[in-house]
DNA sequence: AGCATTTGATTCACGAGTAAAACACTTGTT
DNA sequence: AACAAGTGTTTTACTCGTGAATCAAATGCT
């Protein structure tokens, strides 16, 4: 989250009372009122890309620490259960690498994770015959039962969190951040220069 | 980003071949290929929440790699000019207390980049004389400059990130998360038991 | 006044992720 | 066959953020 976008509790109050940290103001989210004291402060600025961006970030990091909550339970982090979750959606085994581009993580840190979850007895380990490099990376029925047992509470959970929409505005919602991913995809190596 | 609703590059593929690592299968972004794998092996779950939530994540994680350019030029982390930002737009002196929950990070964390910024001179410290607990900060005008210079920049940058997607949508898109980011900040405290 | 409680900030110990170096092995070239 | 270059994985050194403990000062209670 950068200061553009960055979220403000109380932000718009400005009167040194700190507040008890959740209610959105008058006017809406955190954001709006981040936008808000921008505004007031360089009103010469196109305040636009925040509105998306920085709602973007904030639901986004508000999303993954009540995700946390189900996970936390069966004692996995949300990194681990990712890469659980990469073996047991593609249906068979991934190579390190494989996983690090599935999981958008960096290699050192799929190590990092597989060798917990090989001692977890979660995941297994096959050298390749041909090529003495790689390793071939299964889930074990113990692990595969675990992810099992907890996505639909994952799913459910999540559907309780974004129960306070509507489901017409839910199709919205993932329509139009669809497009925006499939923009971004396509487009953002060439924005990185 | 969990499992649940993590990305895949070339998820759809399987076979083996890794591709190259950005573009997006014929179905759309990359998150509508892992749903479309899951849905392969485990048709009894409702996929419809990580086509919101794992597009938020991914959005965000994409977003925040891209930002980070305009403000590399300027030698600044992203959580640095967070709290910058937030000294800027406010008006007015922040205490530590206050600017941890501007920026929605831990105090240990704001006493370290406040130690930097100082030591930069972008920051300056201020006792309160009343309560000699407390301390308050505020923008150098060396602070301010900088800030006032990045900020164009990164609006700028934010637009031509999102330029993508039409105007309409853009404003569609802003108004729904802001409904979704109102639900979740009034309700996400209930929901974390 | 004297002491317990609360609050604000900092320090400490640690976990997690990364980039870059190192390592192990394969592939292409002469 | 020998060796250079390339590829897949792991190791290393480091940064950054966090929660818990600690320190310092104000507030409340008797």
């Amino acid at each position: 989250m950068t200061a553009t976008d960055g979220g403000a509790h109380d932000g718009g109050a400005g009167d040194g009372r700190a507040g008890d940290g959740g209610a959105a103001g008058p006017g809406g989210d955190t954001v709006a009122a981040v936008v808000r004291q921008w505004r007031a402060v360089r009103p010469d600025l196109d305040t636009g890309p925040m509105e998306i961006i920085g709602r973007i970030n904030r639901c986004a990091a508000l999303l993954q620490q009540a995700e946390d909550a189900p996970l936390r339970r069966a004692g996995l982090s949300r990194a681990e259960f990712d890469l659980l979750g990469a073996l047991r959606r593609t249906g068979h085994e991934l190579t390190p690498g494989e996983l690090a581009r599935e999981t958008f993580s960096s290699g050192a840190a799929v190590t990092k994770r597989l060798k917990q979850l090989t001692e977890r007895g979660l995941v297994e380990r096959r050298g390749d015959t041909r090529d003495r490099r790689v390793a071939h990376l299964r889930l074990t029925d113990t692990g595969r039962d675990l992810v099992d047992g907890i996505l639909p509470e994952q799913l459910a959970y999540e559907s309780a969190v974004l129960s306070g929409v509507d489901g017409v505005r839910q199709g919205e919602l993932a329509a139009l951040l669809g497009g925006l991913l499939g923009q971004l995809e396509g487009r953002l190596d060439a924005l990185r220069a």
